[in-house]
RNA sequence: UGGGGUGUAGCCAAGCGGUAAGGCCCGGGACUUUGACUCCCGUAUUCGCAGGUUCGAGCCCUGCCACCCCAG
């Protein structure tokens, strides 16, 4: 078969170019540039990325490419990504970046380089059923990618190879030292996809204008200023500036972000109730299968990603989806997707639309 | 310009003659292909200022300064 391997200069994506060869498959590294931008240390580690690539391609012997995509990933995933901010939602941008970049146009890029398949690193695995291909978790527990893939669909799913899916993370770095590949030691990447880690503030402040405004406490008090909305989350402590108030001596939580009046709500203490949640609303539902599994069931969830699994009942009206937990989630935040298990099978997710908060309210 | 009180790190705050707790904020790190959370480490040679007593003072004394409260 020849096989188009999506490289990102890291040892997950050379590992799976590494096996793909040695099962005499006739291997394309291809390298995405998808962020066309320094990082915070003036250098462009896209760069580094792709010698990285080139020089894991030498030492397996395939060809390699470089594509850019980068007014894609704009317009398709950044775009969006930047709207929700000003929305004062918390989007996961990988999840899009995967649905639209990788398995959409980058897929048909190699399809159009005569590839039979795509494979990437993603910690994930494929089964084929009856009439569909299952997406499934990972083999490492502490790996698993499969939340970033929950929206990929059967015609994405039907093309794609996982190929470190059944390794642990030791193993692919075994692997990839046994076989002399410059990037075996080569350290996670981690932070948004294609855009690395950042100073997430500064880094939005150069997209989205920023509008001070007050912190106030759930009575209403004002105890501080923030620094635009945007830059908070739900459950978010750190970078409030809050310190020092008679009292408890607790540390102290965003809870709200009340965009009609600019106000950031706070409220002290770690499992202050009014961070909790047990029924919310989530919309933009896709199934792995291609349609729900029933009109309500039950299955355990992440609320985002490496969290536990957490059980729910699930309630299916059209493409929203009413999820109730059996245990009260924290934080559950809009624009941060709700992926949906069946034991390791992934069924799906939705983007939390409405949280309806237990107490408070 | 009478009386009372308080002044310890950015903010709260222990300390009561024996050689500066703790929390919050903040910084760094770990974790991590989202954003967060979490965890670990770090942060006052110095206690409003100036003198004095004492072997030894943040703690006692004197003066000054600042702020707060009451009375004017």
């Amino acid at each position: 078969m020849r096989i188009v391997v999506g490289m990102s200069g890291g040892v997950d994506s050379a590992v799976s170019a590494l096996l793909l060869h040695r099962a005499g498959h006739e291997v394309i590294g291809v390298f995405m540039k998808n962020w066309e931008e320094t990082d915070d240390s003036g250098l462009c580690t896209a760069t580094q990325d792709w010698e990285d690539v080139r020089a894991v391609c030498d030492v397996i012997g395939i060809p390699y490419y470089a594509v850019n995509f980068t007014a894609e990933y704009r317009d398709r995933v950044f775009s969006h990504f930047l709207s929700e901010y000003e929305k004062g939602r918390t989007p996961n941008p990988d999840v899009l970046c995967n649905r639209e970049i990788k398995f959409k146009a980058f897929l048909d890029f190699a399809m159009q380089l005569g590839a039979d398949k795509l494979a990437t690193g993603h910690f994930a695995n494929l089964r084929e059923g009856a009439h569909v291909v299952e997406l499934l978790r990972g083999v490492d527990p502490n790996k698993d990618q499969s939340y970033f893939l929950y929206m990929l669909a059967q015609p994405a799913l039907s093309r794609a190879v996982f190929p470190v899916g059944g390794l642990t993370k030791a193993d692919v770095r075994a692997i990839a030292r046994e076989a002399k590949l410059p990037v075996a030691e080569k350290r996670d990447s981690t932070g948004v996809c294609f855009i690395g880690e950042r100073d997430f503030k500064a880094f939005l402040r150069g997209f989205l204008p920023a509008r001070p405004g007050d912190i106030v406490t759930m009575a209403g008090e004002v105890i501080g200023r923030h620094d635009g909305l945007m830059y908070y989350t739900l459950g978010q402590r750190r970078g409030l500036g809050i310190g020092g108030r008679p009292g408890s001596g607790e540390r102290w939580f965003v809870v709200e972000k009340d965009l009609e009046n600019n106000r950031l709500v706070v409220e002290q203490g770690q499992d202050s109730p009014r961070l909790y949640s047990t029924v919310c609303e989530a919309d933009g539902a896709t199934w792995i299968s291609g349609a729900a599994p029933a009109a309500s069931f039950d299955c355990t969830a992440k609320y985002r990603y490496r969290q536990a699994d957490q059980r729910v009942r699930v309630e299916v009206q059209g493409d929203k989806l009413r999820v109730i937990a059996h245990a009260p989630q924290r934080a559950v935040t809009p624009g941060q997707s709700i992926v949906l298990y069946d034991g390791d099978v992934c069924l799906g997710g939705a983007v939390v639309d409405v949280v309806e908060l237990n107490a408070g309210t």
